[in-house]
RNA sequence: GGGCCCAUAGCUCAGCCUGGUUAGAGCGCUUCCCUGAUAAGGAAGAGGUCGGUGGUUCAAGUCCACCUGGGCCCA
């Protein structure tokens, strides 16, 4: 066959952008799917990106771990298909054609038209879409584009009207009155999901304000309630101050810089009072209701108010426990205040700012307003104290405007009557990792609120409900439906609003006309309905098949801050619609972080670009980054270093091997049907044979379950197993042509680039087509095409594996030794004299490794030699003896150490048993350690011991001298750019001191060094090294 | 304020579930070796209070409690 060399070197980017043109060609992706289309299906959703911005590193992460499993379960011959999509609607797009248009608000979108606003929304949705397309091609995700769903098409929005009128028809979508974050910039209510993206850390002015009492005989004592808070603005509505019914309330005496009050504080809090305390009197919060105050602002007409309720929200951990209410402006606040009747007053308009006709503050951003309300306070006299007080705050997590809990009217599922549905999908879920599950994730659920759907906004899924002046509700499923309601043909609207706006038809019940209620819904809503919606079901002709078999996802990966967003709306959705969550594993992923730990922004202008990222290090680089440095769950810090590092350490030598391999594989004219059985294969072909089925059932299992981590630590382990041994031990049998060694290695490759192309798709491909194409003619075209290899366990040999490790250990300790000896190794020894257990039991073939590693002529037993010339040492095994004797061990270990070693050994080799102390030992109670008394340099460590014998003879210099000539003549081969196989002619001259020895060793020379001639020409001058060594070499 | 995760060499990470007395690997640094993969490979050295404190135990990086710092989420 005809494998040709690669080059050592490769540029993986210059390398990958040939391989995406491979595969376009060659449609290989379709290929790969196409292949599958009758097999059993494993099912993934793609979580739409919103296409409102460029693509950031932490899109790349997602979509690598999205990439790799299902090209690992393609391989093990599941139908993965994958359906791109596009998260199109919500506020982030309008936010982003606001800013295109300079727009401020509301105002200036109405004022433009909301046809052409949602016109120019569509089109930055369009423009964005492609520079994620790019980058997700570039980084080799394989997804299905053509068929991408659209959650702004028209088939998916009549897809997502229709799961909204099974859940309308569940009377479970309704219109309530709640307080709810708003922002007042974007002039539309948050749902719960998007304020969890917003804090911040603010300071604001927090004050105690005193409101005297007017009724009773706390008034007669001339007492104030003292009242903490860090929103003076809502001041201005005050309404009751809240006091909670079984906490000890302190009527105290405060003396500070010579002026006396009396204060009402809960006793917990008593130190927020500054100056001397004196307690008048304790009484109960319960026995302080209806007490009526004076209110410190009276900007506003609020009647029939202004006295103390009971709360149980009340705490005691901050302030001063008495709560001042504002229910226009607090969930709890509005709870309490409708309990006892109170008004909801309400002096801020939609747009954030203070009604005109409020005096002092009208006009004033709501936060604007604290710092005059201050002051007013301040000149009134009932300020008590002011500081800052630094504390998280919700904002709006696009525009960064802080939020305001404002009363509106709203519409919500109620999620919270499928409290018990959600908390049964979830337990039959499988998180990874598995701490989601109970941990973030379960206790989101198990505090579950309804969910707030509708925005007051334009560019989103209009909520599809009709209504009539009477309050008569319609829900609409589809543009069919609408246009049946209508008496019109409607199926070609645009679903969006204006449109839809437009279309008005009689109450069925009352007659009077029915229009549209005004609100889009939260877009979260459009992504999570995705499972049905990106195939129009159940409208859309095929659909309800093409649902049915894709349903629920058998895998979803998304980064961990979707637990309250996608990984919720999807969950949510799929129980409300289907009784049945639409996903079974999910995958959540780690942040992304800088190279030193912190968080990727603009602000810190510290972003790494995608693109620019992948241009450099390669995009399988990048991959192999993301999957293999860290575990998925864990968050990860990318830096160009770190992911260079990993690069040249494992994809370069993995190359480097493959290139090593096409060099011998074309100079032996290597033919995969001439590779011996396993069974004639020499014991090193049998070890990495074995490593190699361990190896695979290793990767398996792990893709498995999706710790790509994992995957890649055993993946790299073996790739060094196979280059740092495996190679470096077998190469003379690579330069022979051995067909054993290259059929061994051949198949070992074939079979790592398997397991090694769902992470790194690219040099797999590149591999494949260099060296397993054009060596087999049977092979797949890709090695995408594939199934995934399946380990034979009748290959994995354990003691094998066993006794490899333990000759490596020796090799290290003989190269330990050889260090310290400073005796260059190309310098041959007559001896080592080995110790350690085991060593009796090695093979001869790994005997003579180690020999020729440590380059000695001699290996032996420690045990063997003379007894005189060895010394014993022992200490305890801790693990053993603590296991039998507990307590003891310390004194064993003692006794132990006081020991005479060589006859205790000596008695436990011969009969097994011996006393140390009052203590019964055996041979497996100690770590024995045998090294040589003198002229010998040994190395150890646990336990196992390497002696070198120093002693040099003139044959072992004149052979370490051979072994120079040789070297120096293979360098000059090199450097001459002879082909490996290029046989030479040789005229040499050295030193006359070893001139003898040379011509002795010609027929070993020549043989080593292809040479078919070998003279000695004195007439050579000597060259400029140790030997004088000099040589000319000729191609025959 | 609450929950979850993390903390081991300058950097990236193993080891912890199942406790055992010299805590490992790779990268980087210094010195040396090897040379038919060579922009590779090997050895040695420097570099660690295993975040801190306490507890359990004959024995703690490993188990337990608390604390500190970082990340994420919630309020």
């Amino acid at each position: 066959m005809t494998i040709r060399p690669v080059p050592a070197q490769i540029d993986l980017p210059a390398m990958e952008r040939s391989i995406l043109d491979f595969w376009r060609e060659h449609k290989i992706f379709e290929a790969s799917t196409a292949a599958r289309e009758s097999s059993q299906p494993w099912t993934f959703y793609e979580g739409p990106p919103t296409a409102n911005g460029m693509p950031g590193t932490h899109h790349i992460e997602a979509r690598v771990f999205k990439d790799v499993f299902p090209r690992y379960q393609t391989m093990k011959g599941k139908y993965v298909t994958r359906k791109a999509g596009w998260d199109c609607h919500g506020l982030p797009v309008e936010i982003a054609v606001e800013k295109e248009l300079g727009f401020s608000g509301k105002g200036d979108i109405e004022k433009y038209g909301i046809a052409a606003f949602n016109e120019k929304c569509r089109d930055s949705v369009t423009r964005h879409v492609g520079a994620f397309t790019s980058m997700t091609n570039r980084m080799g995700f394989w997804v299905d584009f053509d068929q991408a769903y659209w959650t702004m098409a028209p088939e998916y929005v009549e897809s997502v009207w229709w799961s909204l009128k099974e859940i309308w028809k569940k009377g479970l979508l309704v219109q309530d009155h709640r307080v709810a974050p708003y922002c007042p910039r974007c002039g539309t209510g948050l749902s719960d999901h998007e304020l969890a993206q917003g804090y911040e850390t603010v300071t604001d002015p927090s004050v105690y304000v005193r409101f005297p009492v007017t009724s009773g005989e706390l008034a007669d004592l001339g007492a104030a309630l003292l009242v903490w808070t860090t929103t003076p603005w809502t001041l201005v509505s005050n309404t009751a101050i809240a006091v909670h019914p079984e906490v000890d309330y302190v009527v105290a005496e405060v003396t500070a810089e010579d002026a006396k009050e009396i204060l009402i504080v809960a006793q917990p809090l008593l130190s927020a009072l500054t100056g001397e305390v004196k307690a008048l009197k304790i009484v109960k919060g319960r026995d302080l209701e209806r007490v009526t105050y004076q209110r410190p602002l009276d900007l506003i007409d609020i009647p029939d108010s202004h006295f103390v309720v009971l709360a149980d929200y009340v705490t005691t951990e901050d302030g001063t426990g008495l709560v001042h209410q504002s229910p226009a402006f607090g969930a709890d606040d509005l709870a309490v205040c409708r309990a006892y009747g109170l008004p909801v007053v309400n002096p801020i308009a939609p747009n954030g700012t203070f009604l005109s006709e409020v005096p002092l503050v009208g006009g004033l951003f709501f936060k604007d307003a604290d710092k005059t309300l201050v002051k007013e306070l301040k000149s009134r006299g009932v300020l008590y104290k002011h500081q800052p007080y630094e504390h998280p705050y919700p904002h709006c997590w696009r525009c960064h405007t802080a939020l305001i809990y404002y009363a509106q009217p709203s519409w919500y599922i109620r999620t919270t009557s499928i409290k018990d549905e959600l908390i049964r999908e979830n337990n039959r879920t499988n998180w990874y990792p598995e701490t989601i599950k109970t941990g973030r994730y379960g206790d989101w659920l198990n505090n579950n609120i309804d969910w707030a759907l509708s925005r007051n906004r334009y560019w989103g899924t209009p909520l599809p409900i009709w209504r009539c002046e009477e309050k008569h509700e319609v829900c609409v499923d589809s543009l069919k439906e609408l246009g049946d309601l209508a008496g019109k043909e409607l199926s070609k609207l645009d679903p969006h609003r204006p449109f839809v706006d437009d279309i008005t038809f009689p109450c069925a019940t009352c007659g009077k006309e029915m229009v549209r209620v005004p609100e889009v819904i939260d877009c979260w809503y459009d992504s999570g309905a995705m499972p049905f919606a990106q195939w129009g079901y159940p409208h859309k002709p095929g659909s309800v098949e093409k649902f049915k078999a894709a349903y629920p996802a058998d895998f979803i990966c998304e980064a961990i801050d979707q637990t309250r967003g996608w990984f919720y709306t999807l969950m949510t959705i799929g129980t409300l619609v289907f009784d049945q969550s639409s996903y079974k594993n999910v995958l959540c992923l780690g942040h992304i972080l800088d190279k030193d730990g912190r968080k990727m922004s603009k602000h810190l202008g510290n972003v790494i670009e995608p693109i620019a990222l992948m241009d450099q290090h390669g995009a399988d680089a990048v991959r192999w980054y993301m999957l293999a440095a860290g575990s998925p769950w864990s968050a990860r810090r990318v830096g160009h270093d770190a992911i260079s590092d990993v690069v040249r350490k494992t994809l370069l030598t993995y190359w480097n091997t493959i290139s090593f391999h096409t060099l011998y594989a074309q100079s032996s004219n290597f033919d995969i049907s001439q590779i011996p059985a396993v069974k004639d294969r020499s014991m090193m072909d049998h070890w990495i044979l074995s490593e190699l089925n361990s190896l695979i059932a290793e990767v398996d299992q792990a893709y498995s379950e999706f710790d790509s981590h994992s995957a890649g630590r055993v993946l790299a382990r073996f790739i060094d197993d196979l280059s740092n041994w495996y190679v470096r031990r077998s190469r003379r049998r690579f330069w022979d042509g051995d067909l054993a060694a290259l059929g061994t290695l051949h198949e070992c490759l074939v079979t790592l680039t398997q397991l090694l192309s769902p992470m790194v798709p690219f040099i797999t491909e590149h591999v494949w087509q260099e060296l397993v194409k054009p060596a087999d003619a049977a092979a797949a075209d890709s090695v995408h095409l594939t199934d995934f290899p399946i380990a034979d366990k009748d290959q994995v040999n354990l003691e094998l594996n066993a006794q490899v490790a333990l000759t490596r250990r020796i090799v290290e300790l003989g190269r330990a030794a050889r260090a310290e000896s400073a005796i260059k190794i190309r310098q041959p020894l007559q001896r080592a004299l080995i110790s350690a257990p085991g060593w009796a039991k090695l093979p001869k073939d790994m005997r003579g490794q180690i020999a020729d590693e440590l380059n000695v002529i001699d290996l032996a037993d420690i045990a063997d030699a003379d007894g005189d010339l060895v010394n014993i040492s022992i200490k305890a095994n801790f693990k053993t003896l603590g296991a039998k004797y507990g307590k003891s061990v310390q004194e064993i270990s003692k006794a132990i150490a006081t020991a005479d070693a060589t006859p205790l050994v000596k008695q436990l080799r011969r009969s097994g048993l011996a006393k140390v102390g009052d203590w019964e030992i055996e041979l497996s109670d100690l770590v024995v350690t045998e090294v040589p008394k003198s002229g010998w340099m040994v190395a150890s460590h646990e336990g196992e011991s390497v002696a070198l014998d120093l002693a040099l003879t003139q044959s072992l210099i004149d052979a370490g001298n051979v072994r120079e000539v040789i070297r120096f003549i293979q360098e000059r081969r090199k450097s001459d750019g002879f082909e490996i196989s290029d046989r030479i002619k040789v005229r040499w001259n050295v030193d006359p001191a070893i001139a003898a020895a040379i011509a002795d060793a010609a027929a070993h020379i020549s043989d080593e060094v292809l040479a078919l001639e070998f003279t000695h020409d004195q007439t050579l001058p000597a060259g400029e090294n140790d030997l004088g060594i000099s040589v000319v070499l000729v191609k025959t």
